[in-house]
DNA sequence: TGTCCGATTGGT
DNA sequence: CCAATCGGACAG
């Protein structure tokens, strides 16, 4: 049994955001079944000055709307056609700024996202590749757009404490896929956890 | 209405 | 490196 992250705790910058909810477990309720994971990477994207994040200049779009909403709700979008991408809302209401969930150590239900990736049975070779990636992930969650807009106080999609990484098992490096960001490219806005096998690009080296 | 392109992934 | 695949954003 696990208890939901207070909406206080999403109370706060994108990037302060990013970094704690590194080690916190993501839940689905589906009716198929119940499975979840370990966050392990995330990015942060901060509202209107940041030329990465989807309210850039402060663009309120149909899609964008639920970032300007009050935080502790999943922001769901599709891309490229097709996959969707899971964000958590953060800081305040009117001020859009969110967290991509880029990866997940799997911990429960992982026959189930084996299944939902297409992948058949579940192999330990397999295992890596179910929720290293925020495409990857949301399939293997059963998480789809019609979840855009969540509470995640409820209890069928939620987050909660689990473990937390001290700084020194964590590492920041720039956002992946954002080259028409300009400087914002390079902000350290993606985090993730030292040794961790799942997070979609392995990290290999300190950045300085 | 038309065009361009993406906070990705998997295969060549 | 490149195709898949379609909704969003924006120009006209």
């Amino acid at each position: 049994m696990s208890i939901q992250l207070a909406q206080s705790f999403y109370e706060c910058d994108a990037v302060t955001l990013a970094r704690n909810l590194l080690g916190c477990l993501l839940v689905h309720n589906a009716p198929e079944g119940q499975t979840s994971g370990i966050i392990v990477e995330t990015e942060a994207y901060r509202g209107p000055m940041d030329e990465a994040a989807h309210t850039y200049g402060g663009r309120k779009t149909k899609r964008t709307q639920v970032m300007f909403g009050p935080p502790g709700y999943a922001y769901i979008y599709r891309i490229y056609g097709m996959y969707d991408c899971l964000n958590v809302v953060a800081a305040e209401e009117g001020c859009p700024e969110a967290v991509l969930i880029r990866a997940l150590h799997p911990h429960e239900g992982l026959p189930l996202m084996a299944h939902r990736r297409g992948l058949g049975q579940l192999t330990p070779g397999n295992e890596l590749k179910l929720c290293s990636g925020p495409g990857k992930l949301t399939q293997a969650m059963g998480i789809t757009r019609e979840l855009n807009g969540a509470d995640l106080q409820g209890n069928t999609l939620f987050i909660s404490a689990n473990r937390q990484y001290a700084d020194t098992e964590v590492v920041a490096t720039p956002r992946i896929n954002i080259d028409y960001a300009g400087e914002w490219q390079n902000k350290l806005w993606r985090f993730l956890v030292v040794g961790s096998k799942h997070v979609s690009i392995p990290y290999s080296r300190p950045l300085s």
